[in-house]
DNA sequence: ACTATTGGCGCG
DNA sequence: AAAGCGCGCCAATAGT
């Protein structure tokens, strides 16, 4: 059962099975409790926006099982190949057709949220495009799943967003303190920062040098007699000379200072409570990457350094479980091209020993750069090498990529298994193809433009895997909630997802069922995207009183 | 004084 | 200065 929920001018419109008669309209502070009575008959919520409408609901203490997210599913749609002759796709640019609106914390109200442009009427409409352009599709099944995994995401987005991952303020403190000083007055570098800085000064004979400045330091380094190009730490590891210590060090313990210091905290860490530590809420964006990988709004959640992980603390009586999927995209890469030798290479819980054991390389580090290279479009170095060999051995796999990439090199698209679509290059690379060819072309614009192919074809060769192993991911995490919600009272939640990784708070007693849980949603997961493809999605999986210990 | 870009680096 | 993809964020700097 559907139930469209959309807001009008007189109230929220609430309408059984998309059938606008049988609806009702009521005022929007009634809607949680009918949303609560309503959510035990199980249906399928269908929206303008998760992320608008369902944080008031979360506040109200209600959660809902399924959805369906209009806004979320009109982009995978307008862009997909298969069904890129609906009405859906060919009509000119409209209301769906917005960026999504800001975070979380943007909602005051139900009512406020959806413009009046995007009324119940055209709630129903656009629902009804939608089904009419899967119905458009060579093989709908897949489009569908993906539908369903992109908005049970946005749900544990805003779920996730609302509950916060458990923070400990006194830990992330001392850390701070041990690694950079006491916390200065606003402004102040710490102690020990400044001492590395006034170290690397004094050793580039620079007294006024402000190591922050790439330019200012680029001169120094260069007036000291080093033969560098940039400041960035590649280049800095590679010279022999006494600065290259603590100005390594100066640039690791700013960039502490600057993203995860005490003014991140301040920001982001709410204050703990009695028995309950601080929260971490940040504000995740499903499908904001193109390939359909979540990003993050503020916070930069996505990028925690391990150095602050230690303060990722359960709450007292409580345990993290951590769940990795090993080497993820390599195996959804051996499941897409149907390569059965490269799925048995990762029977076991490592697939890069797995090119080992069946001599396609000989050493595991050699195993894992190919396997990136041959996925990001390595041409040079060891990757570039390996190449062959892997082609060799799992010429299926490769087929797929190399494909890609062609595809990508003649400025097509390409979809990923459930069937995201790549978008196309922007006008300015045509516009570069085209003077490439023609007649009067000369050799500096003819390498652009092969420059430019290459750039698309790594791009759409990477796409089909990192995108696709999203779709995996999406469906690993919706499988784990429900499991989840069904564990004993509840409790044990989802609190972080980090690409192929998540991480559930849960009462201590549960945690062995919430491991054993995730193992389970990770091979429902492989079942439902590949069916009985021969393919292991295997885990690293630890219960833990500190993300630092996972 | 303000906004946009750049260099650099964290994560997968 | 990364080789080889995808992001977000910060401070400094360039541009207006």
């Amino acid at each position: 059962m559907d139930v469209v929920v959309a807001a009008g001018a007189e109230g929220v419109h609430l309408a059984l099975d998309g059938d606008a008669a049988t609806g009702s309209v009521v005022p929007a502070a009634q809607v949680p409790d009918r949303v609560r009575a309503l959510e035990r008959e199980r249906p399928r919520w269908v929206w303008a926006d998760t992320a608008a409408t369902y944080p008031v609901l979360l506040r109200a203490g209600v959660r809902v099982e399924r959805c369906h997210d209009l806004r979320l599913c009109h982009a995978i749609l307008r862009h997909a190949a298969a069904t890129a002759s609906s009405a859906l796709a060919t009509a000119p640019p409209g209301p769906w057709d917005a960026p999504a609106a800001d975070g979380p914390g943007r909602a005051p109200s139900l009512l406020d949220d959806l413009a009046p442009a995007v009324g119940p009427d055209e709630v129903l409409a656009e629902h009804a495009r939608q089904r009419a352009a899967l119905a458009l599709a060579a093989d709908p099944g897949r489009l569908r799943l993906l539908l369903a995994a992109e908005s049970a995401g946005a749900l544990i987005a805003a779920e996730m967003s609302h509950d916060g991952l458990p923070w400990d303020r006194g830990v992330h403190d001392r850390l701070l303190t041990e690694l950079l000083g006491p916390r200065p007055p606003q402004g102040a570098r710490p102690s020990r920062l400044e001492a590395l800085a006034g170290q690397v000064r004094e050793l580039l004979d620079a007294p006024s040098l402000n190591p922050d400045s790439p330019p200012e330091l680029l001169r120094a380094l260069r007036a000291a007699g080093l033969d560098v190009t940039s400041t960035s730490k590649w280049e800095l590891a590679e010279l022999d000379h006494p600065v290259v210590a603590p100005l390594l060090a100066y640039k690791r313990l700013a960039r502490l200072l600057s993203a995860n210091g005490w003014a991140w905290m301040d920001a982001w860490i709410s204050p703990a409570t009695a028995g309950r530590r601080g929260r971490f809420h940040p504000d995740y964006v499903p499908g904001g990457v193109v390939s359909g990988r979540w990003a993050t709004r503020g916070g930069g959640a996505l990028q925690l350094p391990k150095q602050v992980r230690g303060a990722v603390v359960p709450d007292p009586g409580w345990k993290l479980v951590v769940a990795d999927a090993a080497q993820l995209e390599p195996r959804v890469l051996a499941a897409v091209a149907r390569d059965e030798q490269m799925a048995r290479a990762g029977r076991g819980a490592d697939l890069y020993q797995g090119l080992v054991d069946a001599g396609v390389v000989e050493r595991r580090a050699h195993a894992k750069v190919a396997m990136l290279g041959a996925m990001y479009g390595a041409t040079t170095g060891d990757a570039g090498q390996l190449m062959p060999r892997l082609a060799r051995a799992y010429p299926r796999a490769i087929a797929v990529v190399e494909r890609a990439a062609q595809a990508g090199e003649r400025g097509g698209t390409v979809s990923t298994w459930l069937g995201r679509t790549s978008p196309p290059p922007p006008e300015e690379w045509y516009a570069v193809q085209r003077r490439a060819s023609e007649a009067d072309a000369d050799e500096a614009a003819r390498r652009r433009a092969r420059r430019h192919a290459r750039d698309r074809g790594r791009f759409t060769r990477n796409f089909v895997v990192q995108g696709s192993a999203a779709e995996w991911a999406l469906c690993w995490m919706a499988d784990l909630r429900l499991r989840l919600r069904a564990l004993d009272d509840g409790a044990a939640h989802l609190v972080f997802f980090l690409h192929d990784e998540v991480i559930v708070h849960t009462p201590a007693h549960l945690a062995d069922d919430v491991a054993a849980a995730a193992h389970e949603a990770a091979a429902a997961a492989g079942r439902l995207l590949f069916g009985d493809f021969p393919v292991d999605f295997p885990l690293d999986v630890a219960v833990v009183g500190s993300y630092a210990d996972a």
